[in-house]
DNA sequence: ACATTTTCGTTGTCTGTACCTACAATTGCC
DNA sequence: GGCAATTGTAGGTACAGACAACGAAAATGT
């Protein structure tokens, strides 16, 4: 039979390369190793990316060059033979900002290429909305003490906030849960932060959900998995999927948007002012409601109500659970027959109640997903939890620099 | 803000490229051109793949070398300067097999280079099921008269089928409408070309939906679009998925089953065992019922026989394709939502009946679909209609002679 | 303890690929 | 008819990675 090869398009854009591009593609590949991978042997690297040793020789040489990357020390290999130096990226060689913005809490974090946090802050509140110039306002007042010793290094600022946000330019279109219309945050962050970060520094905006997909692709339960789900539920429901490695975006950045498709023509109302959608039937507030809590204390103090209360056998509550259970795994079997994943991440609040949710969330989706597709599937909780969003934010802020190592400002080192 | 660049991943594999790879890559993005757009002048070929004249003279030597392409005559554009010669794909130079299997009909057709249909037979049938080894007799039947004429330049085989179909060996899992359960039809149809085609040629089996995307994608409505949705139902459902220009395929190539996503709880049984499935309520089996029609006689006639007594005004029909439409714009909607497409492309039933469905999928696609995603989305019909699939099929066999137009053992040129 | 084996970095050379420059060819316009 | 614009052609150049040969470093075996 044929090799299905890459896929089943000529070239997707149809651009030809030119040579050097070459380069900035092998430069891009090795420090993606050792961003995600971690640090690598130089015999590592050459054998993960199919390259000469000499030729990983100095693309290695160019990376050191440029600050990301060091080498230090020799890996030890059970077997005879010369040991290969280990090359590491180097945390404070490029640094980004990421952020989250969520109903119930704010964080920020300076993470260095490689992935370690370098600091980190997140807090949360109880007024469920404020507009958007007080969040950004707290959460600079957050960022900027962080941000002083690296300024230097700073390559990006990611964003991971609950609502639809135009990837283009950070522009949030509607944040029900945040009670927020039309927030050009992409803007505002860049004004807010002002002579905090480096001028010109990239300001990326995206779904929570989406970036929690990629974090948890990147640096969770779905590392080298290539089609994966992450269905996370704050809120509001959503889903980011990652297709071939990359994460599915639609032609703005809206995809993903599972919490509005329709599971339920008699269902409840939605906060997006439709009917029926898997967001008002398994998400936060539906759950509330059947187990008979207020739904207008959201966040984790009413899901924590809610565990108590579980925990101490109210049958009313472990109803309310089973039925959430059940509709989340149906929809999710939509999802998998749609998708056909490898993974399915949970995350968000079902993380936190999934062992409450995994019995009857099985049965809705072995109910749906067709055969085929339901076999290869797992269902797995987030590793990263309620940090998934905000890794994802830092990785997104990575993206460019891993692209083209070589094409970013030399960040200035600071003496 | 920041250039979003070409993703928000470094290299998706991380492998490292070789110099080589960047003539194989740039050769295919010259063939694609010359395949999908249709001749053009070298300048124009320059124009596109942003490469140097030098290099695609070089590259189109090549091509012509191989067989792939031709010169003939010279463009006329208005204004001063030299003329450039015209590169034509060559259609003789390698042609392909698209094999379709449909519930009420077969079709076979040899495509030359650059999407010439050479030759095409299509054929209807009453019987709803036979055996898989008596529709792949008939198939074969049918394709031994059109494929002795192009033995020599034969580069592969696609078919579509109506079913589950698994991307990597052509194993048909389950075709619900075509009775078939567990057809190794790669193999089959491999067995049964026999001699009829080169040994070692590629037989490529993908679902009929995901190839009606495919084919609309490269040669229909979606010509040029990055993120696309093809819509449609013969008697099951299911959609084709185009995302960054490449079709989603998921973990085994079972993605785009929507026909199974659940719409309604309280739905109709469908034929993969749940009950509430989009299928059931949008479908083929659903429209005939409310129509008060026999739905046990499937296919082209039977909605012919719908579309008569619509014509003649019959209120049972009209209203039962305003709530099927209805059905239909919702279950849209919810994919519009998942997928941020630019375009959706209704086809297969769908095409035919688009006058009457057209109003009320409209209201349903606008009462569950978000207004941002509403706001730049298309919904058209089908260009290629009932031929899409067919045309996906030969695409699908062309792809990797297109990814690595070297690679592929130059087809011996009959005398 | 020493030779052997294995692995790996280094160096210099080679090849493949695309680009660049200069020039010739062809057309339209004045 | 001359000039400008556009493009093909030919030869040289630049760049990136592969390859082969060599030496370095460590584990293994005697």
């Amino acid at each position: 039979m044929a090799a299905t090869g890459p896929g089943t398009a000529p070239t997707a854009d149809g651009r030809g390369t030119r040579g050097t591009e070459l380069r900035r593609h092998n430069l891009s590949a090795v420090l993606a190793q050792l961003h995600l991978v971690g640090p690598s042997s130089r015999s590592q690297l050459a054998g993960h990316t199919g390259l000469n040793r000499s030729t990983i020789a100095d693309l290695v040489e160019e990376l050191i060059t440029l600050g990301f990357a060091e080498e230090s020390g020799v890996a030890t290999r059970p077997g005879p033979g010369r040991p290969s130096p280990i090359v590491r990226a180097c945390p404070q060689g490029a640094t980004v900002l990421a952020i989250e913005l969520e109903v119930g809490s704010f964080a920020a974090a300076v993470i260095g290429l490689g992935g370690s946090v370098l600091a980190e802050r997140r807090i949360s509140r109880s007024v469920p909305a404020s507009s958007a110039a007080d969040v950004i306002d707290e959460i600079v007042r957050l960022a900027k003490p962080m941000l002083a010793p690296h300024v230097g290094s700073l390559v990006s600022v990611g964003a991971a906030v609950a609502g639809l946000t135009r990837r283009t330019d950070g522009y949030v279109h509607f944040a029900p849960n945040l009670a927020w219309h039309d927030v050009a945050l992409g803007e505002l962050l860049r004004d807010a932060l002002g002579t905090m970060v480096p001028a010109g520094t990239p300001i990326e905006v995206a779904n929570e959900a989406d970036l929690g997909a990629l974090g948890e692709h990147r640096r969770g339960a779905g590392r080298g998995v290539s089609d994966l789900l992450f269905i996370s539920a704050e809120v509001g429901l959503g889903a980011g999927i990652i297709s071939r490695g990359l994460p599915l975006l639609g032609t703005a950045g809206y995809a993903g948007e599972a919490g509005h498709m329709l599971v339920d023509p008699l269902g409840h109302p939605c906060a997006c002012g439709a009917r029926g959608c898997w967001e008002a039937e398994a998400g936060e507030n539906a759950l509330l409601r059947r187990a008979g809590l207020p739904t207008d204390v959201h966040g984790y103090d009413a899901v924590g109500e809610l565990l108590t209360r579980a925990e101490q056998g109210e049958a009313r509550v472990h109803a309310a659970l089973e039925e959430t259970g059940w509709r989340l795994g149906q929809g999710t079997g939509s999802l998998v027959n749609l998708f056909n994943p490898e993974v399915v991440v949970l995350g968000g609040l079902y993380h936190r109640l999934l062992p409450w949710l995994e019995r009857p969330l099985q049965a809705g989706l072995s109910s749906r997903a067709l055969q085929v597709a339901l076999e290869m599937v797992t269902i797995v909780p987030s590793e990263l939890s309620e940090q998934a969003p905000l890794v994802g934010a830092g990785e997104l802020a990575f993206a460019s620099l891993l692209t083209d190592p070589a094409g970013v400002t030399p960040p200035v080192v600071s003496a």
